[in-house]
DNA sequence: TTGCTCCTCACGTCACGTGAGGTGGC
DNA sequence: TTGCTCCTCACGTCACGTGAGGTGGC
């Protein structure tokens, strides 16, 4: 039986990690009934990393609860596990997609902003550098 | 002198928003004290537009909100502007190299799994296709 | 007794969205 | 009177991090 900061060591995480997935539910403890602690046995140990594995694949917590809660009855998590990742692929793509947009709109605006010099900010303007990129911006 | 949502149109956010902005100090309306309604101004249409199109460019609002300050006392806050944005650029890269890393890591763990049965889970193991994906993981 | 760890709230992060409950305007 | 807009809290989102204030273990 471990405490909360040797789970903590085994897994690669902070304690304060393990005590927010306990808050949760993500994790549930025995206590020690002499002065509360947190007991986390092996099989937490393996919980914990599982749980970090999946979100370093891009899986919420939630989603992570769920495909445990569904191990738990016994039934095979996988099927599951392929669509949530196929919808995880196609929103991360969108995501790429709107920062790479970003990354060239700055870029862009920083090439303009070489050739301009510093105004002062009037009542119509408060910086030209950002307003000019009107000019390049899609959204404008 | 507009309302929350005159202002909101002309500047094709939603009237949330506005309060939003207001709650935070970002805009700082006159009150009909009539009845309390917040009324905004031509300059505030300026302002708000202002916003938008820095928030497009990867500003935070922190970081706008010391821009306008800065423009306000009369300043140019070009120069500023600058610096910002050669922060936000790497910044921005990092995120973008993380979030290829993490598609290529999702992409490659659903080739893996097409030649992959759908397991039962055992007490050593929730989801074998999450487990697999240990192999290709840089950070385990 | 000291120093380390443990505990439980509870708030902060970021930029809003969404009710809840009530009121003014036409 | 109806229907639309306005108002102010206050909580939810996501996954923790960070104090605050207090206690157990060796």
């Amino acid at each position: 039986m471990f405490t909360v900061s040797e789970l903590a060591k085994r897994a690669e995480v902070t304690p304060d990690t393990v005590r927010h997935y306990v808050h949760i539910g993500m994790l549930k403890p025995e206590r020690n009934p002499h002065n509360g602690y947190k007991l986390f046995t092996g099989k937490d140990v393996t919980r914990l990393r599982f749980i970090r594995q999946a979100q370093s694949l891009g899986f919420t917590l939630a989603e992570i609860g769920k495909i445990l809660d569904h191990s738990m009855v016994g039934d095979s998590p996988c099927p599951q596990v392929r669509e949530l990742m196929q919808h995880r692929i196609v929103e991360n793509k969108i995501k790429l997609d709107a920062l790479n947009a970003l990354q060239t709109r700055m870029e862009d605006a920083l090439l303009l902003w070489k050739a301009m010099p510093n105004g002062q900010p009037d009542g119509d303007s408060v910086c030209h550098l950002i307003e000019s990129v009107t000019l390049l911006n899609p959204k404008a």
